[in-house]
DNA sequence: ATGATTGATGTAAAGGTTTACAGTGATCGA
DNA sequence: TCGATCACTGTAAACCTTTACATCAATCAT
């Protein structure tokens, strides 16, 4: 090992000839020490290129400085976005991220809470929709540690939560495909136990209820949200042979099934089928054609969750427990006024 | 703060009654203690529900256990997979992963140092390209901290490196191509001074020497690896009317611009163009014509490099400083023999 | 002039581990 | 029987901070 010994804040105080205390107050309490004392300490910090030991410190103040990012799988496109929303807002406040990646894996879930219980970790977000695996059961856990839900409520639980506001956004993409003539829409996605989609779900229904359009069941398919699903639910309505003018996906991913399903078909988009999804991914804007749908501010959902977070971590109370973002609509090329 | 004090050693040591000593080796070296006291021990951390504080067993081992990641772009659809390979290894030894996102900017990365100098890491895993900004530039920083490159080695500095045979890909889909019956065969995305597009297109062009055919400098064009340079990069062969009937992409986001540029142009494919790309990104084959490509072993390349550095943080000499895995040849439906 | 207040600094404890070293009793070899 | 060895356990130092409390000199109010 390379470990030369690096500077400690005994080697700082001795150089420039004062306690310890007044080097370590130098650091983090500057006012409360002399200016001329001050100077002959930053002075010989600079020459001994010192850096504070995080771990003693960490140790001593009980707190790490450190959050740790539970999410079932860090590949998500979704994903990525808010974490870098995370981390702008961490780092500007000297924080830093831990990743979990737990694949929905419950021993892996139980397994990353030692950051918790070992204090390398002073809060928690949480992208998994539940509760880590471990955590909450038992009565003795009633106190959870801080932590914050993100993208993906906890149902049941009162974990504050920071999201978008899937059913406003559900109904503004249906509306838009109203407003555009459509009365026969479909939703892509039903999943009534996942609470993103029941929602976005609900939109659906709230629009077509408020433009007085009766809900057609045979055009509310199931799906997990996958491009697959979203292929399968496209071809099953060719099957029924109830087809509708427009596709409401319940996400992005989904409706690049169906597209892919209709241009297999060979059917000319948006001209025979409009289709709309959700989330605005990175790769909507690429597929043929380009998609329409409703954009989640990602950046500023990773911010404003890990800002909720460290106001709870400081022990504040928070303004809100809950904040829902608009999502934004974003007008591509795969929707068009309905045919005939 | 909801802080209720924790179990330490000395409370286990109380409940067990032996001294904390024994406590620690009953939990570090089981071997080491007599089978009833063990028993004792694990009885009593069982009962506190204690856990090793590690910040305190940090402090005193001088290591975390922590592993830096410093990328970039954590959005990057590359960077994600990888990532989920660093865990994978990682975790199974025991170690955490910290992220630090620094969007190329230099005091981002001198600032992510920072974990290093503090002793909050141990080493660190390179998605750069280039050493962290402070880093390796003063003779006084000659003893660099343990670190592995992957993806993207760091040029001139004999820093361990784990990736892609990025060569031999690139004649793998070249002589692809020519198998097919190509002989105007555009590369796109030269960049010289970066080392991914220089050896890829190395070997681009040793596939061809290999074949007799003669390079055509007009059908190799400059692109930075977007999308849009890609789109760009097909306009601009259209305006100089210098064709071909392939275009080999340096990777996939290049080869959709291309893609999306032929489309436009109303052209199909693959039966007018043949176009392949490098990477494998997950919407590789949700465009079309889904893409053939040259799928990047990611996860494997994660693996891979975390290995590599736990090697080298054990202080042991690594079978080899360079791992270069292979690229794998993904047949989709963006290639076919040439038109006439 | 004197007691109180203020500002700057130092002393030492505490935070929770790991581990070198010392100690103990039992077993072994001769 | 006695010294050596062995298996196990305990004592205490070290890892590096932060901070409550004590100290001290200078300033202030009276």
């Amino acid at each position: 090992m390379l470990q030369q010994k690096l500077a400690t804040i005994e080697d700082v105080a001795a150089m420039a000839g004062v306690s310890i205390a007044t080097v370590s107050r130098a650091i983090n309490e500057p006012t409360k020490v002399a200016d001329a004392t001050r100077r002959k300490v930053t002075d010989a910090i600079a020459r001994t290129g010192y850096t504070t030991n995080a771990m003693a410190r960490s140790l001593r103040m009980r707190r790490s400085n450190m959050i740790l990012i539970l999410a079932p799988d860090v590949g998500d496109p979704n994903f990525s976005n808010i974490l870098v929303g995370l981390e702008t807002e961490a780092s500007k406040r000297g924080y830093g991220l831990l990743i979990g990646n737990t694949q929905n894996d419950p021993s892996r879930e139980t397994d990353y809470l030692r950051f918790i219980s070992s204090n390398q970790a002073d809060g928690l977000i949480l992208f998994t929709g539940h509760l880590p695996y471990g955590l909450g059961q038992s009565p003795a856990d009633a106190r959870l540690p801080p932590m914050v839900a993100v993208n993906e409520p906890v149902l049941g639980q009162d974990v504050p939560f920071v999201g978008v506001d899937n059913f406003e956004g559900a109904r503004i993409a249906a509306e838009h495909l109203i407003s555009q003539g459509h009365r026969r829409i479909a939703f892509v996605g039903r999943a009534p136990n996942r609470e993103i989609n029941r929602l976005r779900e609900d939109g659906y229904r709230a629009a077509l209820g408020g433009a007085g359009i009766s809900i057609d069941p045979r055009l509310i398919i199931d799906g997990d949200g996958t491009t697959e699903s979203g292929r399968a639910a496209a071809e099953l309505m060719f099957v029924r042979d109830a087809l509708p003018t427009a596709f409401l996906c319940v996400n992005d991913a989904t409706a690049m099934g169906v597209i892919i399903a209709l241009n297999a078909r060979r059917y000319d988009l948006p001209r025979q089928f409009s289709v709309m999804g959700f989330d605005d991914i990175s790769f909507a804007s690429f597929i043929t054609p380009s998609l329409t749908t409703m954009k989640q501010p990602r950046h500023r959902m990773g911010e404003a969750a890990m800002e909720l977070l460290l106001t709870l971590l400081a022990g504040e109370k928070p303004k809100s427990r809950e904040v829902l973002l608009r999502a934004e609509l974003i007008l591509r090329n795969s929707v068009s006024r309905p045919p005939g």
